[in-house]
RNA sequence: AGGGGUGUAGCUCAACUGGCAGAGCAGCGGUCUCCAAAACCGCAGGUUGCAGGUUCAAGUCCUGUCGCCCCUG
């Protein structure tokens, strides 16, 4: 029975996106894309999205939807995708959901309900944030919602924002927690691609100065009169962030590659032990040469 | 060779006139319901270059020694 959707996990630089291209080639899919960075137009070498031609023909979804003046909301990323994988099953079509956000994975595979968002009030709340300090808003969380208080701690700031807005405007307490990965929505399964820690450092290294080489700093300076600076979610991207410190501080922005990849490689053990957890998960070796027939075996068995 | 400086955690550096060797970064681990490539938390890490001496007590003072840096010949 063909599978009704395959998502691609793991931490970066393993090779996520081309093995997705292989998969909608096998199974007759479109990729959609679970990136929180390569959502945004313009952003292209820096978030390693893949070039055109090594597409191979594959169309991909929430790929350059957002510009990068525009926060990234889950809420809003979880509605779009839904609805593209609701629409390629209905075409007939495997939807392969592919990248390295874990949150944006699970809001699309799990039963997660974002509750609503009151900008005024947040920017209100972020303001109080800064002149009284997280431990003043974690005192107020404590008198209105005394559960969610205990699983938030009071050095937290945005996840108390968070919480103090979703209390205001539901009326309701904001005792919501991660919920233990159930069965996953469209009997989607999860292939996770990771490979020996070293091997996938010295990738990141080389990632990395591939990314300088073909152009990074060019493209940040690009994407700087269209508010790249000023975005919230788009300028905290990694190796964006670097470079635009660099230029700001007026030192050269190739010096930038060192920090780029120790955050990088930070980023990757961070990755794992967001989806190591999730048992749902079938890992592969990336480094395997026939990672592909061993992929397409558990959708298959899925 | 002489003069001056310096040596403390993997790295960069703290430690008032001797008084329990600390921090940032890196490392390891954890949390995560709308900025998630974010935000936050915990842990580990040391024979203070080495050998002596003074002292109740030495990273700190003294002697010697080794390494590195600067200046002068």
């Amino acid at each position: 029975m063909k599978p009704r959707v395959v998502a691609v996990v793991g931490p970066t630089a393993t090779g996520k996106s081309d093995i997705a291209v292989q998969l909608a080639r096998r199974l007759g899919g479109e990729v959609v894309n679970a990136d929180a960075m390569q959502l945004y137009r313009g952003m292209d070498i820096g978030t390693a999205k893949l070039p055109a031609a090594a597409r191979c023909g594959v169309r991909h979804h929430l790929i350059d939807v957002l510009d990068v003046t525009e926060t990234a909301s889950v809420a809003a990323y979880q509605r779009d995708a839904r609805r593209v994988v609701e629409q390629l099953l209905t075409a007939g079509r495997v939807p392969v959901l592919t990248g390295g956000s874990g949150l944006y994975v699970r809001a699309v595979l799990d039963e997660l309900d974002f509750p609503g968002t009151a900008p005024e009030l947040r920017a209100e709340l972020e303001c109080e944030l800064a002149e009284q300090g997280a431990p003043a808003l974690h005192e107020r969380l404590h008198r209105l919602d005394p559960v969610a208080a205990g699983r938030i701690l009071p050095s937290n700031g945005r996840r108390l924002v968070r919480a103090l807005e979703v209390i205001r405007i539901t009326g309701r307490p904001f005792s919501a927690a991660l919920p233990q990965p159930g069965p996953a929505r469209y009997r989607a399964v999860i292939l996770g691609l990771d490979t020996d820690p070293a091997v996938l450092d010295a990738r990141v290294g080389t990632r990395v100065d591939r990314m300088f080489a073909q152009g990074l700093v060019a493209e940040v300076r690009d994407l700087l009169p269209g508010g790249l600076r000023e975005g919230r979610t788009a300028s905290q991207a990694l190796g964006y962030r670097q470079v635009i410190a660099a230029l700001d501080a007026g030192s050269d922005p190739a010096a930038a590659a060192e920090p780029i990849a120790a955050a990088t490689r930070r980023f990757v053990r961070k990755q794992r032990s967001w989806f190591r957890r999730d048992p749902r998960i079938r890992w592969l070796d990336c480094q395997q040469p026939d990672l592909l027939e061993r992929a397409l075996v558990h959708t298959r068995n899925g």
